[in-house]
RNA sequence: GGCGGAGUAGCUCAGUUGGUUAGAGCAGCGGAAUCAUAAUCCGCGUGUCGGGGGUUCAAGUCCCUCCUCCGCUACCA
């Protein structure tokens, strides 16, 4: 049995996260970790809300609360989305946590003992009227470029010219608008990465299997200008991790915190210890996943985002984990995604464009969202979440071809044979269909454990429109008037498939499996690696139920509907 | 500007290291069947593979060049 640490990237705590995010790591790492728990691997799918950081506060600020507590209220609110999307984690924790205090400060006092935390001081950005100093994005002014009057202290977004904050003419927060700015000296802590340069750059050399839009981010950052940068891992806020060298004082950085880039991975390792503390487990339970010197040399370590987080999580966590000189588990896989656009442009949580994660579950279940996303999911390029395309997808694959089958089968048996699977005994046309459907799970599987996510929904469908095929070249009803022992078999086929169909589909549709599963009344989950006898399982005299309809069809007025109603922009 | 990704049938996309008549799903057209959520199954595709040039016996697949879209570009996370 092979051990499985799956990580998902953390979705930020400043609110509702829309539906690109939730295809761009946390469900297709679902689809994984279901997938292998399926096929009987121990597995430890790991995730946790990303509280730290400026937004948080602003976030906080705007919501009228104090930073803590509206990041514990929005925890609670992300993992109850989490849990309507049926995201199996094992944990969800939160970057806040002490475990992630302790483990961060950890690592900060390693990375310093080993010379490879340098001290520098530099001058930010300080405004007066909202009292802290502002990332460059939070200064606005007047492009000395273009002239455009909202450009950024990073970026003008008019004339796209890369700007310092201190190039704007007239310079205000964009917090509060104040002008009242002056520039402040201020000691920060840097992470040498480019002392871990050479190491990093080997480490993504033998990485000859990894997506290439993860090792072509890579290698850029690698490359690019003078070679990979020291990054600040330090910033003056209030809302974070204060710095300490392990437990001790850190002179000279009194009232600073780590920056939320360098404390969100090193979530990964304190969210497992979390898991550990919320079963009353030890610390060995959860070291068994993270350290190479406590039994972590035999696990697989995949993690899963979109690509904008692959700088971090190719060349910074690494260095963090390197660095300590310590025998951390690092990261076997990194399985990256494009985007999801919505409707001609982009998803944006901050425009408040889209779908978003909550909007999404009021109005159709989960399985409908899932099975969309993850067989559209943006792998080889961006793609398009149309409501067109959405509807047609949905109601072909999942009410037509699932569902439909589901129902045609049960409810003839029931009325020619009575709510229990029929006595007969397999032919030649049963053997066919078992030939023709075996090398095709194969596939499945193969895709699935590649991660081809767009495959394996591919293939998983083709799975199910054989069994149509089987049914409609068979068909029951007319043996059934001269022969009904024969058509009793091929019933008996029809509904064995159902189970075969819950056990297959579970990772990408678990609401429906689980319908599948109670109908067929039977919590025989076993992998078919025997396809023969997986359509074996359920014996003559079997009881099952008629299911309910698995999936109604989207109507078009209500696509119309749904379309309008999210076509503008959230409030 | 630099780097990366993409441009293949009306739509969404597959197309391994170049090799027989370029594929799938959806939509469309025709037919079969009537167990089923009017759901299924079978048949039907002459597409400048973004444009142009080149290498080769052979290119969607390699090289050059141009065009279009998208992302990243290091203090948002």
């Amino acid at each position: 049995m092979a051990r499985i640490l799956i990580t998902s990237a953390l979705p930020y705590i400043n609110g509702i996260k829309h539906l690109g995010n939730l295809v761009g790591s946390q469900l297709p790492a679902d689809l994984y970790a279901r997938f292998q728990r399926g096929r009987g691997n121990e597995v430890m799918f790991i995730c946790a809300t990303d509280e730290h950081g400026t937004p948080a506060e602003l976030a906080a600020a705007k919501a009228g609360k104090p930073v803590a507590e509206y990041c514990a209220e929005m925890h609670e609110v992300q993992a109850g989305l989490a849990a309507g999307y049926r995201l199996s984690f094992d944990h969800f924790g939160r970057s806040s946590s002490q475990r992630n205090h302790a483990l961060t400060q950890h690592f900060a006092g390693r990375l310093a003992d080993a010379g490879l935390i340098s001290e520098v001081s530099e001058k930010q950005v300080y405004s007066n009227a909202d009292g802290r100093f502002l990332p460059d994005r939070y200064i606005e002014g007047t492009c000395p470029n273009c002239g455009y009057d909202k450009a950024r202290g990073d970026q003008c977004e008019n004339c796209t010219k890369q700007l310092d904050p201190t190039d704007l003419i007239n310079p205000r927060s964009a917090i509060s608008g104040s002008t009242d700015l002056e520039v402040r000296e201020t000691k920060h802590l840097f992470l040498r990465q480019s002392a871990m340069r050479d190491e990093l750059n080997t480490w993504i050399d033998s990485k000859t299997d990894w997506p290439i839009l993860t090792t072509s981010i890579a290698k850029k950052w690698l490359n690019d200008g003078d070679g990979l940068q020291d990054r600040g891992i330090t910033r003056d806020l209030d809302w974070g991790i204060p710095v300490k060298k392990g437990d001790q004082d850190w002179p000279g950085m009194e009232g600073k915190v780590f920056y939320v880039w360098f404390d969100a991975p090193i979530e990964y390792i304190a969210a497992t210890a979390e898991w550990a503390d919320a079963n009353g487990l030890d610390e060995d339970a959860w070291l068994r996943w993270w350290r190479t010197d406590k039994g972590a040399d035999d696990v697989r370590y995949v993690e899963f985002m979109g690509k904008d987080n692959v700088p971090f999580h190719t060349l910074s966590f690494p260095s963090t984990i390197l660095g300590s000189g310590e025998p951390w588990k690092l990261v076997d896989y990194i399985k990256s995604f494009n985007y999801l656009n919505y409707d001609g442009g982009q998803f944006s949580t901050s425009q408040g464009r889209g779908v978003f994660m909550d909007q999404a579950l009021s109005i159709l279940p989960a399985d409908y969202w899932r099975w969309w996303l993850l067989s559209h999911a943006p792998e080889s390029s961006d793609s398009e979440f149309t409501w067109e395309n959405f509807q047609a997808s949905v109601n072909k694959d999942l009410a037509d071809v699932l569902g439909n089958f589901v129902s045609r089968i049960t409810k003839f048996c029931r009325s020619k044979f009575g709510e229990a699977v029929p006595e007969g005994t397999y032919g030649a046309a049963e053997e066919a269909l078992i030939a023709e459907i075996t090398p095709r799970i194969r596939a499945y599987e193969a895709n699935m454990e590649a991660m081809e996510v767009r495959k394996s929904a591919t293939e998983l469908r083709a799975i199910w429109v054989a069994g149509n095929e089987y049914l409609q070249s068979a068909a029951p009803w007319s043996t059934f008037k001269e022969d009904p022992a024969k058509a009793a078999a091929q019933v008996r086929l029809g509904l064995n498939l159902i189970r075969l169909y819950a056990v297959l589909s579970a990772p990408f549709i678990p609401d429906a499996s689980a319908v599948m599963l109670e109908a067929m009344k039977t919590d025989d989950t076993a992998w078919p690696d025997d396809v023969a006898a997986a359509l074996d399982v359920l014996k003559p005299g079997h009881a099952f139920t008629v299911p309910e309809v698995m999936f109604r069809k989207i109507a078009d007025e209500e696509r119309a509907d749904w379309q309008q109603k999210f076509a503008g922009v959230r409030a």
